[in-house]
DNA sequence: TTGTGTGCAAACGGTTTGCATCTCC
DNA sequence: GGAGATGCAAACCGTTTGCACACAA
């Protein structure tokens, strides 16, 4: 399975993903359509758990099983219309796969698990040396510091 | 519970490292020392899940139950002897928590699976930075890159 | 002696899978 | 019409937990 990058997905929006699954042999169907809606709209850059995922669709009134939403996560990011997220949670999180100059990652308060979302092009430069020099096809990075926040170490004392 | 920083752990391994264990109230037992003797000697600077723990002690005849080995990784994770990593294989590795200038990071084959370790400065130095930006004190960062490596590549063709 | 650590077995939680049914192409 | 998608329930698998017993301090 080949991805194939897209370079704005909101535009014309359930045309292009038609035809992007049905290049590789997927369908399109209301289930893919909301999910990947939800990314686009009323989380616009953010990342989501299956779990959100689901909570998300019922608060619409959407019922979509964990089976169908794990498996069209899957079928997009082998898309490379999202990518998939260690926070170390003990879970998954998914996010719109941004071309890599716009890619973000995450810095993590260990203590209270707020997210902070930052970009450095240093990271992506890097991970491109990195794979360059070892013959590798660059497909993807993640940059996860760990740390304890300002309000969580005024807490500690 | 607080991490205190060491050196090296390698010279007067069990004194050190059962003062360390000592002060916060933890004992030193047969199994924690077999543990990290394994990420010492066995395996110095490599990482290791539980189940390669385990699979490893047990072809030294040392049998020890999983629930030993996770608690034992969490306390040394916690005195900062050890780091947890997320590399998306759906499980946790853990390798010795060496000093953060010698830190490494890991360039994944999506397809085969393979590691390959790497070192890069600026990856420190951008962590550090981004932490201090957000007030945040720093404890730790994982930078992992996935592609697709030569071998893989070839196979695909 | 006492409170921490261990092993066992059972529980847990996120994710995956088999199967009957449904739906997009 | 037929391959692919869905929902349900059950299986999976790495990890955690409760409890009785063992052992370091």
């Amino acid at each position: 399975m080949v991805s194939k990058k897209l370079e704005s997905l909101s535009d014309e929006h359930p045309e292009i993903l038609k035809s992007l699954l049905n290049q590789e042999g997927f369908r399109l169907t209301s289930q893919r359509q909301k999910i990947l809606d939800l990314f686009e709209t009323t989380f616009q850059g953010h990342h989501l758990s299956a779990e959100e995922i689901q909570r998300h669709l019922s608060k619409q009134g959407e019922s979509i099983s964990f089976s169908t939403i794990y498996r069209a996560l899957h079928v997009m990011v082998n898309l490379g219309l999202l990518r998939e997220l260690e926070l170390s949670e003990g879970r998954k999180f998914y996010e719109l796969s941004t071309p890599f100059v716009e890619q973000h990652h995450h810095l993590v308060c260990v203590q209270c698990g707020t997210v902070h979302e930052f970009e450095d092009d240093i990271i992506t430069q890097s991970s491109a040396r990195e794979a360059e020099l070892q013959g590798f096809s660059l497909l993807n990075c993640q940059f996860t510091v760990y740390g304890i926040c300002s309000e969580c170490k005024a807490d500690l004392e």
